[in-house]
DNA sequence: ATTCGGACGGCC
DNA sequence: GCCGTCCGAATT
C-alpha cells in the first residue's frame, strides 16, 4: 500500500483518474517507459520452445518464451539463444516455434539470439532426448556432449548458404531427413527388438561381388550389406574383421556405399590413432571434400569448423571419436563403430553414454544402417546377433584358417614340464624365443605385447600367489621403478606407503613375485636374448609408433599401441595372459581376448609362417578362442556365462554411487518398475563399499564413505528402470537433496 | 511495529 | 541451481 491509510483499499480502485487497466494495487501512475523500449511479439509463431542449459533433473523440459518481432527471423529452430530463467540469463536452444503455449502464466521474452545458425536440428535434439532418457540423465547434459561450443569467428568464415564445395541436394535431403517412425516406447532397440529383414541371407541380386569393393566379398554377407546400404534398407550388421584386414578401408567403402546413394555416414573409432588411419582410408576412397574428422583434441576453432561443415551439409561423412556418434550428419545412411569393446567409447561425463548405444538409438530413430565392427565381438554385440536384430558378417572358416596365424599356448605347467632352463630364469618361455628367432631369421619384425606400463606394477606372494596388499589401506602393492641391483621395497599404489618387511598374510612367506610385468623389463630381457636385434618400444611411456618397416626387430608394445607392420609381423608373443585373465573385472576375459586378437591380427597368416605364442593355460576359453580364431564363439560363451550369473548385457543394470545417506534418500523415492508378472522385475544389490578416495561428481570434498548399489532388471525393463531412476533423481533434486548420487546405466564394470 | 533470515516453491 | 516470497522469531 501507499502512504494512504489502508482501510479503503478497495474503493481506491474506483477513484476517478486511475488508468483504465491498472496493475493491481500498486498504482501510482509512474512515468511510463518510453515506447522504444517495448517489445512486440512476432506476427506468427511467436512462441519459442526453448531447451535451457540447466541440468537440474526436475527442470528437464522445454520452457516457452515469446519471440519479439526483432528476433522473428533469427530465432530459427535449432538456434542458440539467451533467455531469462529463474532470474538469471542462461543459454538455450530453440527446439520449436509454435503459435500457442501450454504455459498458463505470462511468457518471458526471448532475450537474444546468439546466432541464427541452426546447430541443433530436430533429429539431433530428438537423439539427445532419447539418449538422456535411456541413461536417466538430463537433456542439457547430453547437449553439452553433442554440440561443441560456438566459435563466432569460425561461423563467419563461410556464410551458411555458400558451401566451399558444391553440395548437391543441400536443401532437399536436409528437409527430407526426419526420423522414420517415432519409436514406440516399448519396442525400442534390441532389448525387445523384433527381427527385421536387415541383411538378406542370400548374396545380393547383383551377385556375390561388387567390383568396386572386392574387400567385402570375403565375407559372405558383405556384399549384401553394401547393397542394403545403397538402398538404405536399414541393415544392422555385426562384423568381425579378419586378421590382417584393412578395416579402415572396408569402413570407408561402406561409407562410400551410403554416400553414393545420396546419404550421409558416421563412423566412430576409439582413439586418435585409429582416427588417423581411418581418415587416410576415407580420403583415399572418397576424396578429401566429403570427410570431416572430428576429435576432441583439435582445439575449439578447428573443432567447431569441422563440426559446422557437417551440420551445414558440406561434408557427408563424419568420422571421429566417441562424441562423433552425435555428429550432425544429414540423413545418415550408415552408422558404424569400430572396436566397440574399447573402453574409450564410454563417455566419462554424465550421463555416461556409450557411443555404440548412441548409434543404436540413432539407427532406430533414423532408419540408418548400423554396423558394429571389430576384430573381436563384445557380449553386447552378441546380444544384437542373438536377438536377430543384427546379422553377423563373418568370414567362413576356410578363409579364417587361411588368414590367421598359427597360435600356440604355453601354460605355467607346460613351462615346468619342459624343464626349460630359459623359462625358469625368465618370463619369456623357450617356445616364444624360438618363434621369435624364426621370424627374425625370415627378416620379419616380432611383436611383443606386454600389459600395462611401467616396471613390476603389481606383486603377489611367490609361494601361494595371494596378491600382496597394503597392510594399512588394502591397496595393491607394486614395485616402483628402480635398478636390478638396488631394488625398491614394495609400495602401496593407493596410499604410497612402502612395506619393506612384507609377509604374506595367507602363508607367511616373505617372497614376492611380479604378477604383471611392464614393458621395461621385457625389453631388457629380450634385448639380451637377441643382442644384435633392434628393439623398438611403443606405448607404456614411450611414444606410440604407427607402423614399423618389414625388417627384423623386436617391437615391444602395450595393448592398443601395437604398430602395424609392413607386410605383417612374423610372430607375436603375448605375455602375462594369466595375469590379465585373473583380474576380477566383469570384462577381464573379453578384454583379454580383445587385446590378444588385436595383436595377433597384425601377424602374417599361418601359411606364410606367421606365429603367435600366448603365455596362458591352453584350456581356458579365451585361449581356445584365439587358437581357433573364433571371436564370435567366445562372445557367445561370454554372453552365456553372463546370462548364468545375471550380469550385463544379459540384464540391464544401474550403478548408484554416493554416500550412504544420499543412497538411502534416493532408494526411498525410487519406484522400481514392476509389471506384476510373477517374477520381480527389479533387484537392488548392495550397498558395497567403494575404494577409498572414490570421487563423486559434485562432491566438493572427497566423500568419506562412498558406497555402490546395483539395480538389476531384465533387459525388457531397461527403459522403465531408467525412467524410474530419472524420476527419483528429479524428486530428490526438487527437494534440494543435493548430496551427490551418481547414476550410471549399463556401467562398463558393475563389479 | 519492524527487521531479519531461513524454508520453500517456482522457474516459461 | 537461484531468486523471490512468506512466515515466524528476534529486536526496537
Amino acid at each position: 500500500m501507499t502512504g494512504r491509510a489502508g482501510t479503503g483499499g478497495h474503493e481506491a480502485l474506483a477513484l476517478p483518474g486511475m488508468p483504465e487497466d491498472p496493475p493491481p494495487a500498486k498504482a501510482p501512475p509512474a512515468p511510463k517507459r518510453p515506447k522504444h523500449n517495448e517489445r512486440l511479439p512476432a506476427p506468427s509463431r511467436s512462441v519459442a520452445k526453448v531447451a535451457v542449459d540447466v541440468s537440474l533433473p526436475h527442470l528437464d523440459r522445454t520452457f516457452d518464451y515469446r519471440v519479439p518481432v526483432q528476433l522473428d527471423e533469427s530465432a530459427v529452430v535449432g538456434a542458440r539463444v539467451r533467455v531469462r530463467f529463474a532470474g538469471r540469463t542462461v543459454d538455450g536452444f530453440v527446439l520449436e516455434r509454435a503459435d500457442t503455449s501450454d504455459h498458463d502464466g505470462r511468457l518471458g521474452w526471448l532475450d537474444k539470439v546468439v546466432s541464427p545458425e541452426p546447430v541443433l536440428s530436430p533429429e539431433l535434439a530428438a537423439l539427445c532426448r532419447t539418449v538422456a532418457d535411456r541413461y536417466a540423465g538430463t537433456l542439457a547434459d547430453v547437449l553439452r556432449l553433442a554440440v561443441p561450443p560456438r566459435h563466432a569467428r569460425v561461423e563467419q568464415e563461410t556464410p551458411p548458404g555458400r558451401p566451399d564445395q558444391p553440395a548437391p541436394d543441400e536443401a532437399a535431403p536436409d528437409e527430407a531427413a526426419p526420423p522414420a517412425e517415432p519409436a514406440p516406447d516399448d519396442e525400442a532397440v534390441p532389448d525387445e527388438a523384433v527381427p527385421d529383414e536387415a541383411v538378406p541371407d542370400e548374396a545380393a541380386p547383383a551377385g556375390g561381388t561388387r567390383d568396386d569393393d572386392p574387400g567385402w566379398s570375403v565375407y559372405p554377407r558383405g556384399p549384401a550389406f553394401l547393397d542394403a546400404l545403397a538402398r538404405r534398407q536399414g541393415a544392422h550388421a555385426v562384423w568381425q574383421a579378419l586378421p590382417g584386414e584393412d578395416w579402415a578401408r572396408r569402413l570407408a567403402e561402406a561409407a562410400r556405399a551410403a554416400i553414393g546413394a545420396g546419404h550421409g555416414a558416421v563412423i566412430v573409432v576409439p582413439d586418435r590413432r585409429d582416427l588417423d588411419r581411418l581418415h587416410a582410408a576415407c580420403v583415399d576412397v572418397l576424396g578429401e571434400h566429403e570427410v570431416a574428422a572430428l576429435a576432441a583434441d583439435l582445439g575449439p576453432a578447428e573443432r567447431y569448423r569441422r563440426w559446422l561443415a557437417v551440420a551445414r551439409g558440406h561434408k557427408r561423412l563424419a568420422i571421429g571419436t566417441r562424441a562423433a556418434a552425435f555428429a550432425p550428419v544429414h540423413d545418415p545412411g550408415l552408422l558404424a563403430i569400430w572396436d566397440d569393446g574399447d573402453d574409450s567409447h564410454a563417455e566419462p561425463r554424465a550421463p555416461y553414454p556409450h557411443a555404440r548405444d548412441v548409434l543404436l538409438d540413432r539407427a532406430h530413430a533414423t532408419g540408418a544402417a548400423l554396423l558394429v565392427a571389430g576384430t573381436t565381438r563384445t557380449a553386447e554385440a552378441e546380444v544384437l546377433v542373438r536377438t536377430r536384430w543384427a546379422h553377423p558378417v563373418v568370414a567362413e572358416r576356410a578363409t579364417v584358417r587361411a588368414r590367421a596365424p598359427r597360435v600356440t599356448a604355453i601354460g605355467e605347467d607346460d613351462r615346468q614340464l619342459l624343464r626349460d632352463p630359459t623359462a625358469r630364469a625368465a618370463r619369456v618361455p623357450g617356445v616364444a624365443f624360438e618363434a621369435a628367432r624364426q621370424a627374425l631369421a625370415a627378416h620379419r619384425p616380432v611383436l611383443v605385447q606386454v600389459p600395462r606400463r611401467g616396471y613390476l606394477p603389481a606383486v603377489a606372494c611367490a609361494r601361494c600367489r595371494e596378491p600382496a596388499r597394503c597392510r594399512h589401506c588394502h591397496g595393491p602393492l607394486g614395485i616402483p621403478a628402480g635398478t636390478e641391483d638396488t631394488p625398491s621395497p614394495p609400495t602401496c599404489r593407493w596410499c604410497g606407503r612402502p612395506d619393506p618387511t612384507y609377509r604374506c598374510p595367507a602363508c607367511a612367506s616373505p617372497r614376492l613375485r611380479a604378477t604383471v610385468v611392464g614393458s621395461g623389463r621385457t625389453s631388457e630381457e629380450l634385448g639380451r636374448a637377441f643382442p644384435q636385434t633392434v628393439v623398438r618400444t611403443s606405448g607404456g611411456g614411450a611414444p606410440i609408433l604407427d607402423d614399423v618397416p618389414a625388417a627384423p626387430a623386436l617391437v615391444v608394445a602395450t595393448p592398443g599401441a601395437e604398430p602395424v607392420a609392413e607386410g605383417g609381423y612374423g610372430a607375436a608373443l603375448l605375455l602375462d595372459g594369466a595375469a590379465l585373465l585373473a583380474r576380477p573385472e566383469l570384462r577381464a576375459a573379453e578384454e583379454t581376448v580383445r587385446r590378444w586378437f588385436a595383436a595377433a591380427a597384425l601377424v602374417r597368416p599361418a601359411p606364410d609362417g606367421g606365429r603367435v605364442v600366448v603365455v596362458a593355460e591352453s584350456g581356458v576359453p579365451a585361449v581356445q578362442a584365439l587358437v581357433r580364431w573364433d571371436p564370435a564363439a567366445h562372445a557367445g560363451a561370454e554372453l552365456d556365462a553372463r546370462t548364468e550369473l545375471g550380469l550385463p548385457p544379459a540384464v540391464r543394470m544401474a550403478a548408484l554411487d554416493g554416500d550412504p545417506d544420499a543412497l538411502h534418500g534416493l532408494l526411498d523415492v525410487l519406484h522400481l518398475p514392476d509389471t506384476g508378472e510373477g517374477e520381480p522385475d527389479a533387484e537392488v544389490l548392495g550397498p558395497v563399499e567403494l575404494p577409498p578416495g572414490t570421487r563423486l561428481p559434485g562432491g566438493d570434498e572427497r566423500t568419506e564413505r562412498a558406497e555402490r548399489c546395483l539395480v538389476r532388471v531384465p533387459r525388457r525393463a531397461g527403459r522403465a528402470l531408467a525412467a524410474a531412476l530419472a524420476a527419483a533423481v528429479a524428486t530428490r533434486s526438487a527437494r534440494r537433496d543435493t548430496d551427490p548420487v551418481r547414476v550410471v546405466l549399463d556401467p562398463a564394470d558393475p563389479l
